[in-house]
DNA sequence: GTATCCCAACTTGGATACAAGACTTGACTT
DNA sequence: AAGTCAAGTCTTGTATCCAAGTTGGGATAC
């Protein structure tokens, strides 16, 4: 999540478990796009008043994850292509200067550490593990930023990753784009380790470029879960 | 703000109402970092109850720009040399993309916009008008967002701007830099018009780099509204 | 049988009362 | 005179009541 995580960690009232609550449940999908909720029958969930399920109905209104329509409903926000290609847009433009940046500063110790990376996804693939390759995704684009020295760049493309990460549990499952996935990674850590950095950018724009697909293909099947915004 | 207390809340959502009095409030710098505001006399000032202004307040939280600490008080959050780091990574990187896109896409057009800009700025220069020159530096990095065809990257860019934009009050007035971003922008509109994608970026990091020393001598300056986290 | 209209039940918005933690200030003790 | 402890007053957190608007269903008229 976006927020402060460390001045949160001391303030763990019921708001923030409400908010981590329906967090969870919106992003992981399990409460879906056009879902309407209550603010008395999540009070009643969690055995408080509505007071808190209010707090918690403005954070997630501000995260942009629920729709609160006055004297109507709160539903589930749907997804919006603008928002996705603006967020598309963010993370290319991150992910680009981050490889730019590991291209120019990547030494061996930095090589090692992308080819470890990669080698536990294989492993990972031969293992059929499907819902752990998600974690080592994430965990070879943060080496790329710290190989980068720019940490903070993770931390927007974390962000930007999990939004669209909501909308690709609904598209075809992973085990299908893994080697392609994993192929992608190998082009941008042999580019990086050229310190080849028009290289890197052009591997890391492809392996964005795969989303692209997914989504377009979701887009069409779950045309329900869109707003017709854009 | 007493002027408007009774009217602004008049049939409309006074939540929105304190939201935008208090954005203004703190993002002019009217309201210090580190000065403490409390629920009730907010309240109090708008005739309202705690209740909007509760709600006011967790939005002004997910958006950083206030402090909660429960049982305590509220106070304006202070700068953060982190927060700034990242969001100038994030600029620079929408930036360095949207100026790639336009130099590549610019065509005549494109090109008078960017030379018609610049002359406004020339021509608020001459009338001495520092007040009106923060309109017209947005509104040429907007043409460059719209000349690449990423109109969104605008969005970002000034989000971005915005944040930092608060501490610049605290800086140098504008006036002596002002021939220094102008010749900036001409530099980058030359690049852009040459359609010479790496002279553009650099041309546009180099302004971005101006930025770097105004924050520093503001963070030695006033030190007092930063917090010491980095 | 169908269409229309009204009312009841649902939603969130706002106000008020009370609870609980933290800081301040004062008196009391040493 | 100085240190310590406690009460008071500040803060935000929570519960509950009422207001206002929308929606849907049931009853009634045709």
């Amino acid at each position: 999540m976006t927020k402060t995580a460390s001045l949160t960690a001391s303030r763990r009232n019921s708001v923030d478990d409400i908010v981590d609550h329906l967090y969870r449940e919106i992003t992981s999908l399990r409460l879906l796009p056009g879902t309407r909720i209550s603010e008395t029958d999540i009070a009643s969930q969690f055995g408080v008043s509505r007071q808190p399920v209010r707090d918690a109905f403005r954070r997630l209104e501000t995260m942009d994850l629920i729709l609160v329509r006055p004297k109507k409903a709160t539903e589930v926000k749907k997804f919006s292509m603008r928002a996705i290609e603006k967020s598309r847009f963010v993370r290319a433009a991150v992910e680009a200067a981050a490889l730019r940046k590991a291209a120019e500063l990547c030494d061996k110790a930095g090589g090692f550490e992308l080819d470890s990376r990669i080698a536990m996804q294989h492993k990972a693939l031969a293992n059929e593990d499907y819902s752990g390759f998600g974690a080592l995704d994430y965990a070879f684009h943060k080496a790329i930023c710290e190989i980068g020295q720019v940490p903070f760049a993770f931390d927007i493309i974390k962000e930007e990753k999990e939004k669209v990460d909501r909308l690709c549990i609904l598209g075809l499952s992973k085990e299908r784009r893994m080697p392609q996935l994993i192929q992608d990674h190998e082009d941008i850590a042999a580019a990086i380790k050229a310190h080849d950095a028009e290289a890197a950018v052009a591997a890391g724009m492809r392996h964005l470029s795969r989303l692209d697909e997914t989504i377009a293909a979701i887009q069409i099947n779950s045309a329900a879960y869109f707003t017709d915004d854009a």
